[in-house]
DNA sequence: ATATAATATTGGATTAGTCCTATATAAAGG
DNA sequence: CCTTTATATAGGACTAATCCAATATTATAT
């Protein structure tokens, strides 16, 4: 599972709560590996009963004890084996292109709608993945060298790379049928 | 569910068994959106319970009856819904970026390595994507008019840019990595 | 002769992930 | 004064998807 080893990326830099770790993939990791609050809070006992992680808990007088993952040494080697490793191949997934390959029976100018609600969509994301390095700056002093920031900034110029890629191919569409390129039927 | 409408997909083109829906998305949609033996069974039930597809039982003396499915007028409206409708916004999992986030800690060999074997399953992907038009062309014929296959290869350059994209990315990070731009610490 | 591939379907077990709700309190904003 | 936000965790219910095994027969290839 790819969550674990991500919660235990994160661990490995520092011991951190579900709840802290919930905040910190929401503005870096989410972007190619969402995840839920209480799937973290899982992940992290299921760490636990591993052993590869181990919780310290920290009492407080008004709130919830706080509840703090440590990395265990099994746990470091589980994380530096795993990423050293081969690729989990993960089979692509895009129910918008099962819209796509259907999208014959619909006239030409839902089609011209449809791929400009894609481009703009594109668009936005690519908005959003500009904002990523101010928001991911905070971490670079507290948490990552320069070397490990340099990786975190390689996956974001992977995704803007792919949304580059997907924007130029809806314009590339938008064109055909302004162009009349579409076979009608 | 978008499995539901990527077989009503294809029982709109024509009356389909289990198996035969089997052997079609192996062939074309799995690029984007695989889908296990088992799980098209049952989807087309689920199908049949909605009264978006009915079922003909075809008896054979040697083998299982066939089931062959159809799909009604209310799974053609529902269909054409879906298609003409929003897209279904799916978040993007990549289990391998996970790898690269993290990947500070290896070795500037063990990175090479690594992206050296993305770069390889890219074009293996690329040279698989190369062969997809002669696979599906038996179906133009049959089942699908110029119109619709467009949208067929649409998908299909989407994916190639797509993995265009990424072996760039991964040829540029070997490029990084040689010529001494990754940060050592 | 024997194995395996093709045809055709069913169902159980498990996993990963989502959604929602519950609990508890303090601080900050309108 | 009231609502929202932040802190902090737990757990039930559900869905989609995967994995695996079972069943049954014929045609083809070694």
């Amino acid at each position: 599972m790819s969550l674990e080893f991500a919660i235990l990326g994160f661990l490995n830099y520092h011991p951190y709560t579900g709840y802290d770790l919930k905040k910190i993939f929401d503005t870096s990791i989410r972007h190619f590996w969402p995840a839920d609050q209480s799937q973290i809070y899982r992940t992290l006992a299921r760490l636990t009963e591993l052993g590869f992680a181990e919780m310290e808990k920290i009492p407080q007088a008004d709130r919830p004890d706080r509840k703090v993952y440590h990395i265990t040494e099994s746990g470091c080697a589980a994380l530096r084996e795993w990423i050293a490793g081969p690729p989990p191949l993960d089979e692509p997934r895009s129910a918008p292109l099962i819209q796509v390959f259907f999208a014959g029976q619909l006239s030409d100018e839902e089609i011209l709608a449809k791929f400009e609600g894609f481009a703009a969509v594109m668009r936005a994301i690519l908005d959003r993945y500009d904002q990523v390095p101010a928001q991911i700056e905070p971490y670079q002093q507290e948490i990552t060298s320069p070397r490990e920031h340099f990786f975190w900034l390689l996956t974001l110029d992977n995704g803007m790379r792919n949304m580059r890629a997907n924007l130029e191919w809806a314009e590339s569409v938008i064109e055909k049928v302004k162009s009349g390129q579409v076979p009608q039927k």
